[in-house]
DNA sequence: TTCATAATTTAGATAAGTCTAAATTTTTTA
DNA sequence: TAAAAAATTTAGACTTATCTAAATTATGAA
């Protein structure tokens, strides 16, 4: 087994590595809220433990071993996030600090039950997939807001951004997760973005929260 | 907050005060599969945040706030076992581990809404009480089977001894909670029981057994 | 292409929790 | 009640994960 600081080191170099190639280690320090030193005194754990690929100087990859581990507690995450908002009624923005500490409990066997339970959620409550016990899940392919044109549309989907504060507010705005949504018009001047809902009201965004917004189209 | 080692000993501490006064040392170590040298360093460090009450070789109490802590984390376990036996179908000599993990997780309001899921449970799966969001449960009045006598009958309510082996051993000889028996003999030389069930079976069990196995009149 | 700056690593320290071995205190027993 | 045995504590060391400060390597701008 994996110590939970390890753990925490693979998910966050998982997580970084969707959008890059290597990882390095100043962007695994800041996920972390830690020190650059202390990020390099782990990776050469990690490497030793053949659970990354690592060369001084020159960031950071999983091997397949270290990304089997990142799915996993992934996995544990999702599901739980998933069981906080439906069997415990829980809302979006709250689960997502108790998670952190869930996907660390280590039975594989109460996962796949836990799974089972809640018959096999596809989705966690903001829109990411769950890996099934072999790992696999579809990568999402959803697009933010601010990629989109006038007289687009499509269904709320997913979100970038997990905060509570920005969750709060697509709640506050009811921006939530399958809400169909049109492209009414995009500000040349600050890249704003007006919306129409369903019900033929309008919202208006800023760039920051079309970025983070993820419409399934 | 208290760190996972710290509030494994209070639990232990709890524990072993429930048939002693003040616990001691030695009796802490043999229950955490540790030093007596590292308890000592342990002790210091709860004596310090004023949740024992301790003085050197006389061994260690819990002060109100130590107790209130051991109480909340016993709470937790029993009802995260109740979790994976009902809901996640768990067998009942499965539990132990998984919940030692789970008692940890933090959030007072995730363990008061998974209470409230499961419509706020009175025994775990052993059939010891859950103590409410308050701290508050009644100890339980049950009784070894070795303080029965001849005639006598009664209930299986609860286990002294949560060991997989024991509880599976009970499972083939059906002797489960809720399971009514009466005492048919107690054999002088080894103090053995025989015991018949409701269907009229006869089960002979050792003096171990008897004296692990708790029943309510 | 060289030099300043940014990124990364190394060196040395610290805190938590554990250990062994030695010292001390308590308890038992003769 | 004094010596032996048992229990407990202290001293010093180790591991994990972290930190600061200094040294090293890479990068990018002139």
């Amino acid at each position: 087994m994996n110590t939970l600081a390890e753990e925490n080191y693979l998910k966050s170099i998982y997580h970084l590595s969707i959008d890059a190639g290597n990882v390095s280690t100043n962007q695994i320090a800041a996920s972390l809220n830690t020190k650059a030193s202390s990020v390099t005194d782990m990776l050469k754990k990690l490497a030793d433990k053949a659970l990354i690929n690592y060369t001084r100087y020159q960031g950071v990859s999983l091997t397949p071993a270290g990304e089997k581990i990142a799915v996993n507690i992934i996995r544990k995450h999702r599901l739980w996030e998933y069981f906080l908002v439906e069997k415990l009624k829980f809302k979006w923005d709250q689960v997502h600090d108790m998670a952190e500490e869930m996907e660390h409990i280590s039975s594989a066997e109460l996962i796949d039950r836990l799974d089972e339970f809640m018959d096999y959620p596809q989705h966690d409550p903001h829109g990411e997939p769950i890996p099934d016990c072999n790992g696999r899940f579809n990568a999402s392919e959803l697009k933010a807001i601010s990629t989109l044109s006038v007289n687009n549309c499509g269904t709320i989907a997913g979100v970038r951004d997990h905060s509570s504060s920005f969750l709060q507010y697509l709640e506050k705005q009811q921006l939530t997760l399958g809400k169909k949504i049109s492209i009414t018009e995009i500000v040349e001047f600050d890249h704003s973005v007006i919306l129409q809902t369903e019900n033929k009201k309008e919202i208006h965004i800023s760039r920051e929260v079309a970025n983070n917004l993820l419409i399934a189209l």
